[in-house]
DNA sequence: CATGAATGAGACTTCATTCAT
DNA sequence: AATGAATGAAGTCTCATTCAT
């Protein structure tokens, strides 16, 4: 699932050769995790590969290129999450569920950290990197957008704002409860987690939908009610 | 409204000072918003104030301080609008709509890099800085939060889930809106601005009423005709 | 008694200004004694002199000068203390006794530190100030050295040692037991001052002194008399 | 016999490093005597070693510790040369010759300039560096001190002063005298070297001994000798 | 005169990155 | 293929000193 991206002068091949790339990259994941971009040092990461620095600079082109591996393979995992996971016979809020879900915990599973790396590092800076990542990020965002495009299909979705705006109004508050926690280091228990996104997508399932989605039925019911009312009194005084 | 907060040395004090103070806070808040706080220096900073590197620390007893200020300097521009222009005698909607429509206008009015500055360096690092903003975050939501509580109370908002997480559902959408457009590099007129402005703002404030304001009504004359119904049929066939 | 060094582009001359130079002289002194010459900042200086930085170089051209000056200043003191204390007609002993304590209470009367300063700073340094503060050094010792070369003219010091290593017999422990304070902040009393220049006196005075003035006489006595001794105990018994 | 301490991120560790660390201690020594501490830079100490500043930072985590290993191998060698080279079987005189001779020959041996960098920088400041080095102080003054102490116990030395003021008394021509040298910047030769610490050792051994041990015995004997002769006198002449 | 203010020059230190072994 | 070692480039910060007002 992860892309093979620009590599060093000569990266190796070999079979253990890809065990030293996962090493790097894990401990590239913790330590950019832990410190963010700029604070973490190729030192540390080569140290806690188990490895020297130079071995590093010779599988991966340099410290940027690395940071865009790691945000990518975490990439990958939420969206081979997604992407296998996803009910795909479910309903349009079951799938929707499911993300929100499944995106919480996720983000929540590598420390809080990377998902600050994300956050942060991930868009802000000098796009060098970011211009790799640019397709993760739409493949990542991509099942959402099915959802709501189908939903909006079905009639199950508002029609009446942008596709990307309702994409923030899902991601945000996500990204945002996730930050505060990050924030007071108040370590979320899988409960929390769990009640959180439950919240969430109650919340914002019930924002999605058309303005009036049991109101229509219900405001259906009373113009039903209302024509039978009608066609009755049509009736009832016919020469009038 | 912003805070004297450690100075070097020989801090100037002068009346022309002053003016030197604000060249270097913009200056600052230009290079920190372009780059981050990392990667901006202080050779830039100086440079783009017209002014040596010597002079700015000066003025300012490190790159810390100065991001400190910059990002307080903000909170108290973005404080002080709510604090300012909130219509107290609004409806409840009113002045969420005012707190909306004020953020998203002065997220973007300093450019979208000043946004991420504040949410990227002002939250994660461990900065000592953010120490000192912690009083201003708090600030900075306070608005929104009396909003939502005084809502709550008077019944217009929703008291099924906790007030973070109503508030993570405010702030989030903004914050990613903004991201969007900062990582899109498009540039948002202001006539963008504040029809998204609006958007958010009917999309909110429903997600935020309890559950069934409207829709109570409905329910209630469905319920009526119902039991119209039932009583009629009890009469009709009161043997069975 | 103070010597008019090379003194800034323009040095004020009013009744005022000798005041001026009065407190900045006082500052530095107080501050190079604290923290030593590189320690010492020019802004420090100032502050503690109650101006501004800028006037401290309008009466001394310089950091180095205004140090040599400070320590000139001190150099004056003592041998201003010694020219005019000596007892004249006193013994050898007297007057060496006299220059050892005024040395050792006036090294140790304006805090420890300024000693420090001259024993450091004053000797080591890039001689540029050193040059200056030759001429003191000689005049300082001058007293010593004269009571030294009477007596040995009178043959109450020894003469088979340089003069030089002399002095540095006595100005070698009379400084060292001063940095043996300094380094274990052990602030000596007025007595315990006493009390050790006294011991100092009645040993280094007895080092001073031929080595066997008394003692030689004795020898010779007692060897005159142990060979008369023999002579006759050859006499009397000739034929053992 | 040299302390290993806290190092810097990447220490070197190899077989040729140890000639680094040997040139770069070299360098530093070099320099830090030539100029003290604060005026000494690293870049000097760098350029000197033939290496580039960061190659420097790579074996020693600081200036500082750099100083502080310099301080510390001259006292390496000169706590080795007692400690080696003390004559255990030999008379108390005799121990205290060697410590005087290797005392002096070593202090001139690398250049004044050392002696006084562990004069001045190895003690007056705060240095958090004379931390390390006060062990060292100890150990290097503790040969003299243990010539003096059993010189007491066995009556060779006097026991009416200080033991603290006997050490000043030796130590501190010893080094007056150096400093002397230094800034006479008269380059002593071998020879004088050695006629000067024979001088010392003369007169400062005949200063550390009881202030009349012979003498007292030669004392008696003349008045036995003088009174006896009254007595034959008066016997003698009885009318006269 | 005195000084507020500005700054040039440089110090120490850090790291990503390279290269010979 | 791996690495020990070296370093260029850069960054933050300090301070003695100058000059216009």
């Amino acid at each position: 699932m992860s892309t093979q991206t620009a590599t060093s002068r000569r990266t190796p091949t070999g079979v253990k050769s890809q065990q030293r790339v996962k090493d790097i990259l894990q401990a590239g994941r913790d330590v950019f995790a832990e410190k963010g971009y700029d604070a973490a040092t190729s030192a540390e990461i080569a140290q806690r590969a188990g490895i020297s620095e130079a071995t590093v600079f010779s599988y991966f082109s340099g410290k940027r290129e690395l940071c865009a591996r790691v945000i990518a393979d975490w990439y990958d995992e939420i969206i081979d999450a997604f992407e296998t996971g996803l009910p795909r016979d479910g309903s349009a809020r079951q799938q929707f569920a499911f993300i929100v879900r499944t995106h919480m915990r996720l983000m929540l599973m590598n420390g809080t950290g990377l998902c600050a790396l994300v956050l942060s590092e991930g868009r802000t800076k000098q796009h060098d990197l970011s211009d790799t990542l640019t397709e993760y990020q739409r493949r990542y965002t991509a099942p959402l957008m099915d959802v709501l495009a189908r939903g909006q299909t079905l009639g199950h979705v508002r029609t009446d704002m942008p596709l990307r705006l309702l994409r923030s109004l899902v991601f945000g508050p996500m990204e945002h409860v996730l930050w505060d926690a990050t924030l007071a280091k108040r370590r979320l228990s899988q409960a929390q987690i769990e009640t959180t996104a439950n919240e969430l997508v109650e919340v914002l399932w019930a924002a999605l939908q058309p303005p009036d989605a049991k109101l229509a039925a219900l405001a259906q019911f009373r113009q039903d009610v209302e024509e039978a009312s009608r066609r009755y009194e049509a009736r009832e005084k016919p020469t009038s």
